[in-house]
DNA sequence: GCCGTTTTCGGCCCGACTGTTTTCAGTCG
């Protein structure tokens, strides 16, 4: 992961030199490769095996080795002697690109976003040529919404940042067991404290030996058995180092939510009990109750046991005492993929390698979706490759009796609200998903309209992540999400969520509307590498934080029904 | 930079939009 992000850097750091654009782009598929790849990197480098990698040739092969065994690659170190790596900060901001960060760093001396908000407050960016006043205001709502944004990380990068934090601390002397709570264990999509609980007797050592790891920095606040700190990445986290008779109550406590956590104690108080963190003691004799799991504490409070994502304070408690909590949708319901992307258009997987991964996953079916011919960066498909790709599935499909693969499409919806394929193109299509790549920028009306048109359309069955949000990055468009809802049950279109951990499109809100309102949903990756094929947890989160049951997922379906539903 | 049954050079990458212009550069997906 490391070394990917090496080349992502050089990348952007030869894009601000205003390098050759095919050079740039090399830089950029091999860190996407590299990323991509089954195996650890230095596993494949020692074995030659990463020279038969697509987009990987002799010289990056070389930067790779260079950094396996020096740790630093020279070309890196050069660029960033050559260029404060703050200006790459200012690209991220909408509107700034290499041409004008350069600019500004050359004329006004501008290399850090608080010198950025200065110059534009003294309105010295509108002098510049090619920029106005409307570019000011631009970059200067944009630092407001980048400061506004409160540190909070998407699910994917806090669980990376959750994984590297507790294999540190599982290696510590005297830890018995490393737990990650909070948000994570909830699978909250943004996650703004990363909860680390540690069974330990040596709680101040711990916690001394954990503050020196290097992506740690201000101490936030410290107890005797606990700490909080500001991360590199501005994310909180917290550690918590209980003996193992408080483990199962710091667990409880340390999970959440808090909403949740509050009406159990009040639970507790009702009968008899004073639940902390530390313990359950019983308020008549101060006796306290004893359990070996999570499902002991709940099983005393009169409910049955409540999984980590449904404690958000939403009905689960009522649902509990109850016993009315449904019976949630799980990854192993999960029987294919819909939507992945291959090397026939944007992706850096052949069909065959997808296939293999996601027979390995145990899946028994999975649509092959690329772009379609408009979105041109991704190499979208002629309608003539679309058909050349059909015979390459059907091959495939007939050399495999125990897999299904369908023959499917991301069909654009363009800006006019138009499918980028004739109607007799989508009729041979298997799986048609219709996304929105294009006018993102459009007013509501128009943007829902649009979305609804491709509804309208017997041919689409799925639409893609309907509301192009990217978590923290790009806001959703102004679609009319409860409208689209409404179509698609008239329509009995099925909605997609997309499991891509910087998307999760639709959020669990509009997921749980959506189930309500009677419209099926697809869980899908988006993969655009075999890899990414396990990125499908994240979706079924999503559905989970939703309590969705597997009966309302489209490819929790075994494959005579879904052929069904598809009319195939 | 990478790649090759058009193979060691010359392709690979395109159109829309925006704000700034007076004919277009820069950004974005």
């Amino acid at each position: 992961m490391e070394i990917a992000w090496v080349f992502y850097e050089i990348a952007d750091l030869l894009e601000f030199k205003g390098e050759d654009f095919f050079k740039i782009r090399a830089y950029r598929r091999a860190a996407r490769a590299i990323a991509g790849l089954e195996q650890p990197v230095t596993e494949m480098y020692a074995s030659g095996e990463l020279k038969k990698v697509p987009g990987l040739g002799k010289n990056i092969t070389g930067k790779i080795g260079e950094l396996i065994t020096t740790g630093e690659c020279k070309l890196h170190q050069e660029l960033k002697e050559e260029i404060p790596p703050s200006l790459l900060e200012l690209m991220t901001l909408p509107g700034l690109g290499p041409k004008r960060v350069r600019l500004l760093y050359e004329r006004l001396g501008v290399s850090s976003l608080a010198e950025l908000e200065e110059a534009a407050r003294a309105r010295k960016v509108r002098q510049l040529p090619g920029m106005g006043s409307k570019t000011e205001q631009e970059i200067l709502r944009g630092i407001v919404r980048l400061k506004n944004k409160v540190n909070r990380l998407p699910l994917g990068a806090a669980r990376e940042l959750a994984l590297e934090l507790s294999a540190y601390l599982d290696q510590m002397a005297g830890v018995h067991r490393v737990t990650v709570t909070g948000e994570l264990r909830r699978w909250s999509p943004l996650v703004g404290s990363v909860d680390l609980l540690v069974v330990a007797e040596n709680a101040e050592e711990i916690i001394e030996a954990f503050l020196i790891h290097p992506v740690l920095g201000d101490i936030l606040r410290r107890e005797k058995d606990r700490v909080q700190v500001l991360s590199r990445w501005g994310v909180h986290v917290e550690l918590i180092v209980v003996p193992e008779e408080q483990y199962w109550f710091a667990l409880l406590w340390s999970t959440g939510s808090p909403a949740h956590y509050r009406r159990l104690q009040l639970l507790a108080w009702k009968r008899g009990w004073r639940l902390s963190r530390h313990g359950m003691l019983s308020r008549a004799c101060g006796k306290p109750a004893r359990v070996n799991s999570e499902h002991g504490i709940y099983g005393l409070l009169g409910l049955n046991y409540i999984v980590p994502e449904l404690r958000e304070n939403n009905g689960e408690v009522g649902a509990a005492a109850e016993n009315k909590l449904p019976r949630l949708l799980e990854l192993a319901d999960i029987r294919g993929d819909l939507h992945v992307h291959t090397n026939w258009s944007d992706g850096t997987g052949s069909i065959e390698e997808m296939v293999r991964r996601a027979r390995e996953k145990g899946y028994s079916y999975l649509a092959i979706t690329d772009h379609s011919v408009s979105l041109k960066i991704a190499r979208g498909l002629t309608v003539e490759r679309l058909l050349q790709q059909h015979e390459e599935i059907r091959r495939l499909n007939d050399e495999m009796e125990d897999f299904h693969l369908f023959t499917g499409v991301e069909v654009d919806i363009l800006a006019d609200g138009r499918l980028d394929y004739p109607d007799e193109v989508l009729a041979r299509v298997d799986v048609v998903i219709a996304s929105v790549h294009s006018g993102f920028k459009q007013d509501r009306d128009a943007i829902t309209r649009r979305i609804l048109s491709a509804i309208e359309n017997e041919h689409v069955d799925i639409i893609g992540h309907p509301t192009g949000r990217l978590l923290g990055h790009r806001e959703p468009y102004a679609v009319d999400v409860e409208e689209i809802i409404e179509a698609a049950a008239r329509h009995n279109k099925v909605l997609e969520i997309n499991a891509s951990p910087d998307r999760l499109d639709l959020d669990e809100f509009y997921v749980q509307l959506a189930c309500e309102s009677g419209v099926r949903l697809a869980i899908n990756t988006d993969a655009h590498d075999p890899h990414r094929l396990d990125e499908m947890i994240y979706g079924v989160s999503v559905a989970r934080r939703a309590w969705l049951e597997p009966r309302h997922i489209l490819n929790a379906l075994p494959l005579p029904e879904l052929l069904q539903v598809l009319g195939k």
